[in-house]
This record gives structure tokens, sequence and C-alpha cells, in this order.
DNA sequence: TACAGAATTGCGATTACTGCATCAGATTGA
DNA sequence: TCAATCTGATGCAGTAATCGCAATTCTGTA
């Protein structure tokens, strides 16, 4: 039960996209008979005939035709790992170019990239942090291996793939001296004549579409009075009592006076998406290894 | 610039798994001076040093670890191969277990299966109609390589992939004597007092949730008079002036009399999402080629 | 029936791979 | 300090695989 040979493989690919032996050979700057051989031996080796020759044509067999697209990805996915490989030696440092929503820095994020690094130390990572959209479009140009976003946008390019990562709950911050502050946990519904701090549309669409439909499915529409595109000057702001906001857990953390976070009431308890994007067809190595890092991770 | 050989790869992995060329030479049935061969002759085609060795201890270059996980990658997927080519030529016919819930069953799914009986005419697709959540529990255990499904569970398991390959306008279904079948197009606020006929919840849970949220945009509450888990019931009450109904475009197509379709007014228009799941990481030939049929077709 | 095109088979030469014996560097322990 | 020992590397000869050339077989065509 031998493996095929990448000559093999090469052989047959040859031969399965001329259909002819002869023409097949001259690409492979080869003569006919030892392409004959290969590909008796590939045949042999897999306990099957994969082309079908009648001295005057060739054609693939059903496991031929199946091979065929198979091996011309195990030849491509074998070469760009060997430029990788040269590229990476030739002292041309490898990186990886990720891009995420600084509102969403977290430990979490923090130590999958720590985790990255400790595996892979010579990999340069470098960080953009870009809203939404910008983010969007720079994974769309290549300009990014991959992108750590929140929510999901709704309509997703067919080359991107995504991922949730994570969940989070998404907790209501409360300035201390609220009437609400003491509550251990708040229903939604309960809020509506209050005034919202919220981030900017700009900066996170998806969010902002995510509280918009949570007041609505607690029948109300959100009186929003403050808007920044920073997380930071949110929290500020509701510190001040400008108003109350929708943040997820994490925030809660880099803080602790000034503002109190309490959940929300009723099931399922709305949490905020972590996901991740990259390219559906990638074939860098180091993005490869960070999405089975952080498919693995949680 | 030569390709690396899977002999090659075999040896390194072995050295780059043991960290020690007497242990990977007796795994690979082998003795010491050749492997030594083949990991000089590998690390020359790359250009690389790939493992740094100083007589006591073997270590993995950054160059040699990238490499290692690459190299096992492929070599498992060119096991995986080798024996779907295997089992595709002892005549064990290669088949393909697609899910797909009935109702979304239209046109251009029926070409794309068509498109793909073409291309692999030995490949028996095994079609089973199921709801969305027996749907996902034989894709969960393995029973299904892929499924097509309307609008993606929100959350979604993390083996599972999933992208949307088509989306189609959904249209306000009425009986043909309706006061407003006049109406070009129709503003959902306009429909606030009618009596809906749907869809279960049981069987399309997600277009459910889009219905609700749909409506809600709309500042209104949907009195739902009538349910059935199948769209031609639904179409059938709908004609009978039981209540109207809000059905994908393709749904139009099928009949002709008694009731009318019309476009919902505004920006942007609702859509149904078309959404296809597979196992991330399948090793499936037969799924693979579907889905990248599937991402070119449209 | 002869011919031409295309793949296969035969065979000697080249190349690559393998194993045995040996070498060289580095650590260990007396 | 120096031999013992473990490590991977190298020299060399034998074997196996691969190659090209020449000849053969098969099939469709004139």
């Amino acid at each position: 039960m031998n493996r095929p040979t990448v000559r093999e493989l090469e052989c047959f690919v040859a031969v399965a996209e001329e259909l002819n032996f002869s023409r097949a050979a001259k690409r492979l700057h080869l003569s006919q008979p030892p392409l004959s051989r290969q590909i008796q031996s590939l045949e042999e080796k897999l306990n099957a005939s994969l082309l079908l020759r009648n001295t005057r044509a060739v054609s693939l067999t059903p496991a031929g035709k199946l091979l065929l697209e198979d091996a011309r990805a195990l030849l491509h996915r074998l070469d760009a790992t060997a430029d990788a490989v040269r590229r990476a030696a030739q002292g041309e440092p490898s990186r990886l170019r990720l891009g995420f929503v600084g509102a969403l820095l977290d430990e979490d994020m923090a130590q999958i990239l720590q985790g990255f690094r400790k595996l892979h130390p010579d990999c340069q990572i470098q960080l953009s942090d870009l809203t939404p959209a910008p983010l969007m479009e720079a994974l769309g140009q290549g300009l990014l291996d991959g992108a750590f976003i929140g929510a999901s946008p709704h309509t997703l390019p067919r080359k991107l793939d995504a991922f949730v990562w994570k969940q989070e709950p998404l907790l209501i911050a409360l300035p201390e001296t609220h009437p609400l502050a003491g509550s251990k946990t708040l229903p939604l519904g309960q809020l509506r004549s209050e005034g919202w701090v919220m981030v900017s549309r700009e900066a996170a669409p998806a969010f902002r579409r995510q509280f918009e439909e949570l007041c609505r499915k607690a029948d109300f529409q959100p009186r929003v009075v403050q808007e920044s595109e920073r997380v930071a000057a949110v929290l500020t702001m509701v510190i001040a009592s400008q108003g109350i906001s929708l943040l997820p857990e994490s925030v809660s953390r880099v803080i602790s006076s000034g503002v109190v976070f309490r959940p929300i009431e009723g099931r399922p308890a709305p949490s905020l998406d972590h996901t991740f994007l990259f390219h559906r067809k990638s074939v860098s190595p180091e993005l490869r290894a960070f999405v089975s890092l952080l498919m693995s991770a949680f």
C-alpha cells in the first residue's frame, strides 16, 4: 500500500490534461515510454485504471477524473509550501497581517496572539487597528491575511470565510449613581426611557444593528443621545452620567469605578459574536496555522 | 527549482517528529545514512536549513517548523485522495450525501446538481429532504456531506462551514382578489392588519425569525392565522384567501393563477439567503468538487 | 491490405537509493 | 583529562528505479 510519488502525480496530471501521451511527454521534457511506465506504476499503486487508452484516444475513467482534481490541488499546494519555506529560509520573515477592531481587543485575543507568537516566534505579526468597513476592504484587496471583527457582516463576499470563535455577554453600563445601579439584572424594557450612549454606526455597524434589534424585541426605540467612535469615550460619557450604554463584558474589566455593569434579563442572554475572517482559499501557511490554533483554542 | 519528493517529506516529518535521526530511520524501516541524505537533498531543493543538528540534539528551524505542519497536511491529504481513488476504482461508487430543505428546492439548485452530475456522472448523489433541525443533526453526525439550507442558523458549530451561494428576493403573496393585488409594490407597514399564513417555525426557524424582524422594523407584530410545514400548503391557503404570506421569489414561478406576488417597498429589498453547509475539514473529494462548482457557479 | 498514428514492451545505460563500514563532533563520567 | 558513547555525516559498493532508443503491437483509415 505504497504512496503515489510526486513524479507520478505530475505525469498523471500532464497526461490527463493533454489527453495524449506524446504531447504530455514533451511537456514534461521526457520521452513517451517512461511516461507510460509512470502511469502504469501509479495505476498499480492505486489498484485502479485511471486512463482509458485505445491507441487512438485517451480518456479519463471516473477514478481518473477524481484524481485529476486532487492531484492538481496537491501539486499546487506543494509548490506553495515549498515557496513559503524557501522564503522563510531566505531570512525573509514570514508574516501574518491581521486586522482587528480596536474596541474588541481583549485578553482572549491577546492570549491567542501570544500563543501564536510562542509557536512561531519568527513570524512577524502585523496588526492593524481598523474599523469594520476598511477592514473588509483591506481583506478583499489582499492587504490582510485575516481579521478579527465583531458580529459578522450579513453579506459576506464568497471569497471570505468566517467563523465565530467566541461569544461574549453584552452588559448594560450604568453610572454608579444611576437609580437602577442597585438591580442585579435589568430587563431591557425597563430602560426604554433612558438616554443611550453608543458606539457610532460607522465604527460598529453590525453591533448597532444588533442593539436596535434587541430594543425592538423589547418593544421600544432607543433614544441615542451621544455617539462616539471609541469605546473609551463611551465609557467616560457613561461615568459622566450622560446616559447608559450596552457594551461587551470585557470592557467591564478595564474599569472598576464610576460605572457598574449589569446583565440583561431574559433568555437567551444577548451576546456579541467575535468573528474571524480570512480568505477561503488562502495558501499562507502562517494563516492556516493561526486559524487552526484559533479553532482549537476555544 | 525542483519539487520536493513524497519520500523526502515522509523522511522530514519522521525526523521532525522524533527529533532524532536514528529513531526516525527505524520508524521508516530505513538505516540512518540514507535518511540523512534525504534530508540533505530536501534542504538543498528548498535552499533552506530545516533542522539544526549538532550531533547531540536535533531542533527545527523556523522554516522547518513551517514545513512540518504543511508536510503533515500534504501527506494526510495525499493518503485521503489515494484512498478515495482506490475506492472509486473498486467499483465502489463515490457518493455525495446532500441534505436540503424541500421548500427551497428550485431551478438553481436543480441546475447545480445537474451540472455536478454531468461533471461526475459516476457519483451517486444521495439527496435527503429534511427540515433544518434534523439536517444540522445529520451533518453533525457525519451522515451528510453537505446541506442546502435557507438562512444560516445564528450559532454554527465550529466544525461546520457555511457560505451564502444565492440570495433571493422575498415577495408578498396575495390572493388574486385581495384589494391590494393591484399595487405594483407594497410597503410592509401597510399590511399590519392582515392575517398571515406562514411556514411553521419548526420547518424554517431562521426564516420565521427574519419575518418577525422585518415586521418589527415596519413597527407591527404580525398576526399569524395559519401555519404549515409545507410551502405548497401555505400557497393553497393564500389562494383560498385565508391570509397573505411572505415567500421567496422562486415559489412564484410554480403557480400563476389565484395568487399574485408583489415585491416589498423599501431598500434594501428583503431577501432570503440560500446557504450551503459542510464540514470545514472534509476530505471527501466529491464534496470538494461540489463546493468549488457551487462557488464558481454564481 | 497496407499505412499511419499512438501507446506499450525490450533492453542497455544512467541515475538514485540503500546498507555497511567508518568518520567526526559532542557529551558523559571516571 | 581522556576514553566511552551517542549523535549525525561521509565513502563506497551493490541494488533498484528511471531513462532514452529501438522495436512491437494495436487500431482506425485510405
